[in-house]
DNA sequence: CCTTGAGTCTGTAGTTACTACAGACCCTAT
DNA sequence: ATAGGGTCTGTAGTAACTACAGACTCAAGG
């Protein structure tokens, strides 16, 4: 039995194949409780359908967008709960926003700093290196 | 006794307040061997004087431009051999260069998911919002 | 001299978000 | 019946710290 045979009854890796998780990642989020526990078979094995995959989706895309498992986890309360409204989601996101932009602004002077100073490099065997004088100052 | 009356013997506190490290981040370069074991007190306080000042200083300033530890590791034994040659510390820095960009721009691509989604979010009271749809899609 | 408070010592646990085992089951196909 | 996969559990490892508990030491005040 598998996915593509019953339509439902979904085993852990299946789950993981349809989403692109991680194995033992699913394993995690049920752990710290960010995906419900599914029902299991007699023997113990994990049984999934749709709506973890939906909801394991969610929690994917707002990781790749760089939400943290705390700032996921506020959403999804909201949404379990049904009671979120577009406004405190928005909120949520532009603080999120305002966090990344952020992150960005210190790679960005980072940045500078390393072009600057390796761009004084000459390159040569010689032991003297502005980057090393820049970190030793 | 400490930092300022003598000019020499520096305790753990009197490099913390010099290089504005915390107290056991000290520690914690000493036990994984990017600062040297210092020398003790005969009860076993740590002695420390300028060079550890300028290791502590050489890591912190590495560390605010991003490298690694590993990095600084690798820059560390160069320079404690005193085998560096400014062609091999430039390699090292553009290699760490081009993974900060790679940053950026991963932050920069999320940033823009983020702005447009959040643009089209009404703001209201109400349930349906472009941001749980686009996570949920 | 003794106490008191601050500083130091050690080892260990917590943080974030996973990832990777080991050793024991289970299930299916030959 | 058995061989091979898949699954289960709990635990340890990653990066780079940070924070504690409990014991010890040290200098200054009374």
């Amino acid at each position: 039995m598998g996915d593509h045979v019953s339509g439902k009854g979904l085993k852990r890796a299946d789950l993981a194949r349809r989403t692109g998780c991680n194995l033992e990642t699913i394993r995690y989020y049920e752990k710290i409780g960010m995906m419900p526990d599914p029902p299991r078979t007699a023997s113990g094995y994990r049984v999934y359908d749709v709506t973890h995959v939906g909801r394991l989706r969610f929690i994917l895309r707002g990781r790749e967008l760089g939400f943290s498992i705390e700032e996921l986890r506020g959403l999804l309360q909201l949404v379990d709960r049904g009671t979120q409204t577009c406004a405190e989601v928005k909120a949520l996101t532009e603080q999120h926003l305002a966090d990344v932009r952020a992150k960005i602004a210190d790679l960005k002077r980072i940045e500078k700093v390393l072009a600057a100073t390796a761009a004084q490099c000459s390159g040569k065997q010689v032991p003297e290196c502005p980057v090393l004088e820049a970190l030793a100052s």
